[in-house]
DNA sequence: AGCACGCCGACT
DNA sequence: GTCGGCGTGCTC
């Protein structure tokens, strides 16, 4: 008997009833099975002779070499490569109907091509832990029926002409896929377009998926969903229980979560009434994996809505150059918010000059007069630096000895309240030695960490409260929480802290926010930094000035004739962006070109280097003139952690090329030589080259 | 990735 | 004489 035609049919289709015809094991359907392993493709298992044959999405438990795992059933094929004998049969059926929809599972496996990751592992990291282990896709009695939606709705502040444009713009577009970008500045009520769009959805009984940075995921944007919205909302991120994340998983695959609101693995969340992706922040570098399965979930929550014919809302006050780029080629429709709501102006903006001008302890003359000036009346004062610690290194002023991390081409940074040094590159921790153990000299802290600019402030302004805000100060689970009220309600007059502060909270009394060294983004190797330091100063500028009182910034740095600088502060973002993109494309680099990163490390130099000249080698073989090959070359910090890496940058201009290269050449990678010396992995769209 | 098998050093 | 080091190879 051939394999009936319904079968193929099975992805639509609940209970595959069909059943073999006998009881011959030839004739029955071979499954191709995606099991969490580090291997490519599928792999053919037999179905069992007496049960129901499990459908296409549905989860099976299998014997794999001598363990038992659960894999997901991708396939029913029309037979096998292997001798018969050596396929086994599944041992157990976890699931009657998909967990997982066809258009969901395309996605996947779409997933798994495009960034060159196993279809099984692709697939685990899309379900949670319990799931991922063969419990039921099941509900706890417990865990109905919750949070229910408030009972006074319908509320909020009438929406401005430029959000109604923007809600309608979205709103025409129902049950088609179009991609927007929302482009609004800090204060805009980009929050209110969601809530109003996500209102809408709802009053068609559809379901909305927002996609936000970790960061950004705090109990008030949550709250202020759930008490606006008419429905459950389920919200997914990674300090979830299992038994949570199992459940919110599961509220929005059955439809009873109208919202859903989680970090980038949320992407992958099934829903039964697919109506609006937003996806907020969407130029945060977060959305981003960094490792294992290197997905963009932006780049995936545009395509899902593709896939699944929905509309797509990226939001941003400082959109990425791709999405920027995908507006000029007209796939995005721009959307913008050029308004404060509430009518609050813009703050201006400064660069401060520092170039032999005094600095005490990182702070210069203008900028402790101007902090003066807004404290006196009333004020709060913001101060932004992304570092942490005491002092970025500990060193001996005679001989010029510096404590160096033993594991990483780092210094160690001072951390002068636990007296102890680390390393934020490997974690490793250590006492300073005394004296310097090269001359015996006093060692000094060399450099301006978020403490020592507390400390300083407390010397400064004796009378003002200061507050640090970065994860050493916000450990303790909750001590942000209490930190951020405390400013709310005005305890705190300066607020000192890294992108934790800077990154989305709202404090209405802030008047003055300075940047307290833009220089090291000016200065790193990698071409994505000038971007992110200006998203960083229009972020922190937004903190200013967000209630009745004009707020001010100011930038510190050594650099104020810096022309990218110069066209952020005459020309807003929007120039800034204009002028980066010309860079880019001058500069054959993203938007305007493909990237992917080969990038290997060994406790040896020689192998990572050794791994990925072969590789080299196995991709110039191509002989593809439209891949362009950079390297092999030691990775910006060559050593961290006690290994040493390198990396092979591969570029071109078109995505197919590049693609069609890394197809044919990934799975030989792997049986190189060199390849069982060294670590090694692909990043397909790298969102830094370090 | 696991988890085998397989072939060479210090112990009851 | 064995216990165990991790090199190499396979998983439908």
């Amino acid at each position: 008997m051939t394999r009936p035609d319904s079968m193929a049919a099975g992805l639509q289709c609940g209970i595959m009833t069909s059943q073999p015809t006998s009881q011959n094991s030839d004739t029955l359907p071979i499954l191709q099975v995606a099991v969490p392993v580090p291997l490519p493709g599928c792999f053919d298992y037999l179905a069992l002779a007496d049960a129901p044959v499990p459908v296409v999405g549905a989860r099976v438990r299998v014997m794999f070499g001598r363990r038992k795992l659960v894999g997901m059933v991708m396939t029913h094929g029309r037979g096998s490569e292997l001798p018969q004998s050596r396929i086994k049969p599944i041992l157990e059926v976890l699931d009657s109907s998909p967990l997982i929809d066809a258009s969901l599972l395309g996605l996947l496996q779409w997933a798994a091509d495009y960034y060159q990751y196993p279809l099984g592992e692709v697939i685990a990291s899309a379900l949670p832990k319990t799931l991922r282990q063969g419990q039921p896709a099941e509900l706890k009695p417990r865990h109905r029926g919750l949070p229910a939606p408030c009972e006074s709705l319908g509320s909020g502040p009438a929406l401005n002409a430029e959000q109604q444009q923007a809600v309608a713009a979205v709103s025409s577009h129902w049950g088609r896929f179009q991609g927007f970008l929302l482009e609004g500045i800090t204060g805009s009520g980009k929050t209110e377009v969601y809530l109003h769009l996500a209102q809408a959805a709802l009053a068609q009984g559809k379901q909305v998926l927002v996609l936000v940075p970790e960061i950004a995921l705090t109990p008030q944007l949550v709250a202020r969903f759930r008490e606006r919205l008419p429905t459950p909302v389920a919200v997914m991120h990674s300090a979830l229980s299992d038994g949570d994340r199992h459940c919110a998983w599961l509220l929005a695959r059955s439809g009873e979560a109208g919202v859903i609101i989680g970090t980038r693995s949320a992407v992958f969340v099934p829903w039964a009434r697919p109506g609006l992706i937003i996806v907020d922040e969407e130029h945060d570098p977060s959305l981003k994996q960094h490792e294992g399965f290197r997905y963009h979930a932006r780049d995936l929550a545009m395509l899902r809505g593709h896939r699944e014919s929905v509309p797509v809302l990226l939001g941003s006050a400082t959109p990425s150059l791709e999405s920027l780029a995908n507006v000029q080629r007209g796939q995005y429709q721009r959307v913008r918010l050029p308004a404060r709501a509430g009518g609050a102006e813009l703050p201006r903006i400064e660069l401060l000059d520092l170039r032999r001008r005094f600095l005490d302890e990182g702070l210069a003359e203008p900028l402790l007069e101007r902090m003066q000036k807004h404290l006196q009346q009333q004020g709060q004062v913001l101060l932004f630096l992304n570092r942490r610690g005491f002092a970025p290194a500990l060193l001996c002023h005679d001989c010029g000895w510096v404590a160096d991390c033993r594991r990483c081409d780092a210094r160690m940074t001072w951390h002068a309240r636990a007296a102890r040094l680390r390393c934020h590159h490997c974690g490793y921790e250590c006492s300073p030695p005394p004296r310097c153990p090269a001359c015996d000299s006093a060692l000094a802290p060399q450099g301006e960490g978020t403490q020592r600019i507390e400390a300083a402030l407390q010397r400064h302004f004796p009378d003002y409260p200061v507050v640090r805000i970065d994860r050493d100060s916000t450990s303790r689970k909750g001590s942000l929480e209490d930190a951020l009220a405390e400013i709310r309600s005005g305890h705190y007059r300066i607020l000192v802290g890294t992108q934790m502060l800077a990154k989305g909270h709202d404090f209405p009394d802030v008047t003055l926010a300075a940047v307290l060294d833009a220089d090291q983004g000016l200065f790193s190797s990698d071409f994505r930094a000038i971007e992110r330091l200006a998203q960083t100063i229009v972020q922190v500028a937004g903190r200013a000035g967000r209630g009745e009182r004009r707020g001010e910034v100011m930038v510190q740095t050594h650099q104020p004739d810096h022309p990218l600088l110069r066209s952020l502060i005459a020309g807003g973002y929007a120039r800034f962006a204009e002028v980066l993109l010309e860079e880019r494309r001058m500069a054959q680099l993203p938007p305007y070109a493909s990237l992917a990163l080969l990038r290997a490390e060994a406790t040896e130099a020689h192998w990572p280097q050794a791994f990925l000249s072969e590789a080299y080698q196995l991709l110039a073989a191509q002989g593809d003139a439209r891949v362009q090959l950079w390297g092999p070359a030691p990775a910006p910090m060559e050593r961290r952690a006690g290994r040493y890496r390198a990396q092979l940058l591969i570029q071109a201009e078109q995505r197919a090329p590049l693609q069609a290269v890394l197809r044919q050449c990934l799975p030989q990678l792997g049986t190189l030589e060199t390849a069982r010396r060294v670590r090694w992995s692909l990043d397909v769209d790298p969102a830094d080259l370090h």
